[in-house]
DNA sequence: TGTTGGCACTCGATGGCATAGAGTGCTAAT
DNA sequence: ATTAGCACTCTATGCCATCGAGTGCCAACA
């Protein structure tokens, strides 16, 4: 891409000017607003060579230029400057994050809800992907025949549970000795490694009759893959209403439709996440752009996420959905002070 | 409310096909579409009286009616008659209430969510209050220095755990001994008659050190609260943007915001379910219609719910928010069958 | 007294039409 | 390379006439 100065500059000025505007930009009122020291047909050429190059487009003839996706793309890429956020805007968030909850879970819906509100957009987190935690516990309960409650402690403090259903007639004490068993072999394993062979050679100790134990050690596995599943908050959906960018009725309710299919999203994050570990990509940032993002109804909007760190080998992503039309510099210093805020609470927790 | 019967009829026919076109109904198409046996004139006539009664209205001079609140409320009081689902209806509820699941949680959202597709609309579920139930079962487990689980097991067959911070010195056995000590004098106990005094006389047995033990008393009376918290599960707001009542940009956003914020609409129905109580009104639906809700946004709007029963005490609310102009009939039968079917699923958990 | 046909009136919706205004591309001059 | 100027394009806006569904009321009728 090869832009002289003066069309970055000018590339700049529409994509600002159309974000805080939401009308299509025309010459004149570029050399209003800015202080180019060039006449409006100047502009107008350069204008003429960026959308040649597909950086820019008009909705119609005669009217003024909105940046093209690609134009976004190479805004949010080379041309837009971070600036920190005001001491009141983070005392603000430092304010709504608050740290006083028990679990791990609860701050990170917390700050989840913080960036919605922050931004006025559609915020998410995902839970901390485990595969590289180990068990660091699991205890199987009894709570009455034939029920059972599996609880596992993760190495990054996260706890999880699940009721399982058990053989009616199993004893407080043969559970016990499954668990005893169970725990003894398998705490220290990494996650990802706990197959359900693993599991039932784990409980092999446990003098308990074979077919019974058998179920027992099927349903503590099962709990402990459901344990490693993803997980997805999503926060201020109906926010996308009030942005001119959905007036639309159609386009806002395709937008909604889709994320009221959490699994889909979280889905698509975790796909980003991936795709940018094999690019060894490790911005802190992942960013999407309008037709970028595959999942329907976002065409009009941008997909932020960054990676919050619960150990060193845990992670996860906490980011924003909005209209592509977005002060991007801006919602992105947001992002990264929540994250950062995240960071340090869970620090706490570990 | 003196009406005649053709009154009635007229009123009736009005909403039913006001609810089917969602146009105001004039006096012509209502003979064109009824077989009334009398000329449009007279129709007028009553018409202009059921005005005058204001159980309809008319949005300016020269359109059809449509029906008023009030209307809609006679409606629903005396004149809709509500008929079965269809074999085919019922047996697509059956189909996707899947009773597979372990927990009582799932059970319920797995049911709202179903209500919500058939219906169309928002479905919404309580959980189930917990008041008169008792405790069944409590345990506290160490998970690591500084932090332990507590488990209940609630009489309806309820789970429920709250992670919660502890001294850090205490050890493995000192919990162990608080835990045995607090769950053989609370269990049995109703949940209402649980307060921080029970719970620390229940905790004296244990031989720990007196502030430690009291604040590890108090943690648990907080985890035992916290169960009894009202919950709340909201599916398919994104559905009222299909319908044409909520074509309006404005009015979706007030709904939707609304909405979102799920603890208001839990304190709503709970409240609802308090005047009903009240007044003795055992009618197994709740019915709010437009602006008997009290909720911003929720003025075009029908709020219905039903009683489903976890055990003779213990109870919570399904149902749906619909719009007024929705087919009341056939929405109660879907919820009351949705019910019924997780009545009888949930028999088989206790 | 309740019912009916007739009629004038109301008011939103629709579509045509002219106008204004913002913006463009192109050309010729600097 | 830049600029002034100009013809052209297209949307948005407002106005106006028309259409049609629906109403209220009155006088006549069973």
């Amino acid at each position: 891409m090869q832009l002289d100065n003066r069309k970055k500059e000018v590339l700049h000025a529409i994509v600002d000017d159309y974000v805080s505007t939401n009308e299509p930009v025309g010459s004149k009122s570029l050399i209003e607003r800015h202080n180019f020291s060039v006449s409006s047909a100047t502009l107008r050429n350069d204008m003429a060579e960026l959308e040649h190059l597909g950086l820019i487009e008009k909705p119609h003839t005669s009217a003024g230029r909105i940046p093209s996706d690609k134009g976004y793309r190479e805004y949010v890429n080379s041309l837009m400057t971070i600036e920190e956020l005001s001491p009141r805007e983070k005392l603000e968030i430092e304010k709504r994050i608050d740290s006083s909850v028990d679990e791990v879970t609860d701050l990170i819906k917390n700050a989840t809800y913080t960036l919605s509100e922050t931004t006025g957009f559609v915020s998410l987190a995902m839970s901390p992907r485990l595969k590289k935690s180990y068990l660091k516990q699991l205890k199987i309960l009894m709570i009455e025949p034939g029920k059972a409650l599996v609880v596992m402690v993760l190495s990054a403090g996260v706890v999880k549970d699940k009721v399982v259903r058990i053989p009616n007639f199993l004893s407080d004490e043969q559970i016990m000795k499954i668990s005893g068993a169970v725990e003894k072999n398998l705490t220290g394993k990494p996650l990802d490694e706990i197959t359900l062979v693993t599991v039932e050679t784990a409980g092999k100790g446990a003098e308990v009759p074979e077919p019974l134990l058998k179920q027992v050690l099927y349903e503590a596995y099962a709990a402990i893959k459901q344990a490693d599943e993803l997980n997805i908050y999503l926060e201020g959906e109906h926010r996308m209403l009030s942005l001119p960018d959905f007036s639309s009725l159609g386009r806002a309710r395709d937008l909604l439709g889709t994320l009221s299919d959490s699994g889909m999203v979280a889905g698509y994050v975790n796909e980003m996440e991936n795709a940018a570990r094999e690019q060894g990509n490790d911005d802190s940032f992942m960013i999407r752009i309008g037709q970028e993002i595959t999942l329907e109804g976002l065409d009009d909007c941008s997909f932020i996420t960054a990676t919050y760190n619960l150990t060193d080998s845990v992670s996860g992503n906490i980011g924003v959905i909005g209209p592509k039309r977005m002060l991007y510099s801006k919602v992105i210093s947001q992002i990264d002070f929540v994250k950062k805020k995240l960071n340090r609470e869970i620090q706490k927790f570990t």
